[in-house]
DNA sequence: TGCCAGGCCGGGT
DNA sequence: ACCCGGCATGGC
């Protein structure tokens, strides 16, 4: 008898398609996608990756190579402009300063050292790292988001309050350990987050998960 | 038209 | 340790 949340995949699988689910042409667009898109609608951040596209900008040299405040104009349709635009500093002096702006080098770290680099650079937090990890390095790291939490909550899968690393490695730990597996999968859980399992006005009765849900309906969150 | 979107940090208790 | 406000644009 499979693992359930193999049975999960197995569901939204045969549900959606595969999603082939990649969020960027290169590595590099893909890592300057994850720090963008923090708390953001994925829509805004194409506009920003459009205009760093048009500049020629969506290489590491070239856009380490950019000052901060024509940084900043460059990406301000992804929302918190002043911010973000920091934290992309941060990354690019990192990937600059460390690994002499090649993702090669970079990736060729591996885990979990690389994962502990990110993480201490400033403005990449927990799902920013894993982000880079799996979709630009692919690398087996499952990532955790909002979409996945609220699924899983709702089911009563996991608690509430379970942290990113619980989330994580209650993951981890019910599935083979492989990125093209975590890769379709968080793809799936984005589509289901968005489409049945929403936030507000969720549509319980057609989702695909909705014989899983426990007795009396999904978990609601405490007030 | 308000509410929401693929977080993370820093300051106050 | 925990809680909370700040950050900002654009679509539905």
């Amino acid at each position: 008898m499979p693992g359930i949340m193999l049975q999960v995949y197995q569901r939204l699988l045969t549900a959606f398609g595969p999603q082939h689910w990649w969020p960027g042409e290169t590595p590099f667009e893909v890592m300057v996608g994850a720090v963008l898109t923090q708390n953001t609608n994925w829509q805004n951040v194409e506009r920003a990756i459009a205009n760093l596209r048009a500049a020629d900008l969506l290489e590491p040299h070239a856009l380490y190579l950019v000052p901060v405040d024509e940084l900043e104009e460059l990406i301000r349709p992804a929302g918190y402009f002043r911010v973000k635009a920091r934290r992309l500093r941060a990354l690019l002096e990192f990937v600059e300063g460390r690994y002499g702006g090649s993702l090669e080098w970079m990736f060729r770290r591996g885990l979990p050292e690389l994962r502990d680099e990110l993480l201490a650079i400033h403005g990449i937090g927990p799902e920013t790292a894993d982000s880079i990890l799996l979709y630009a390095a692919g690398l087996p790291v499952f990532v955790v988001d909002a979409y996945t939490h609220r699924v899983l909550f709702r089911h009563g899968w996991i608690d509430e309050e379970a942290d990113y690393h619980q989330i994580q490695d209650y993951l981890q730990s019910s599935l083979p350990q492989e990125a093209p597996l975590y890769n379709e999968f968080h793809a799936l859980f984005v589509h289901l987050g968005k489409h049945y399992c929403r936030k507000s006005r969720p549509k319980c009765p057609e989702c695909p998960l909705r014989e899983m849900l426990p007795e009396g309906g999904p978990q609601e969150a405490a007030s």
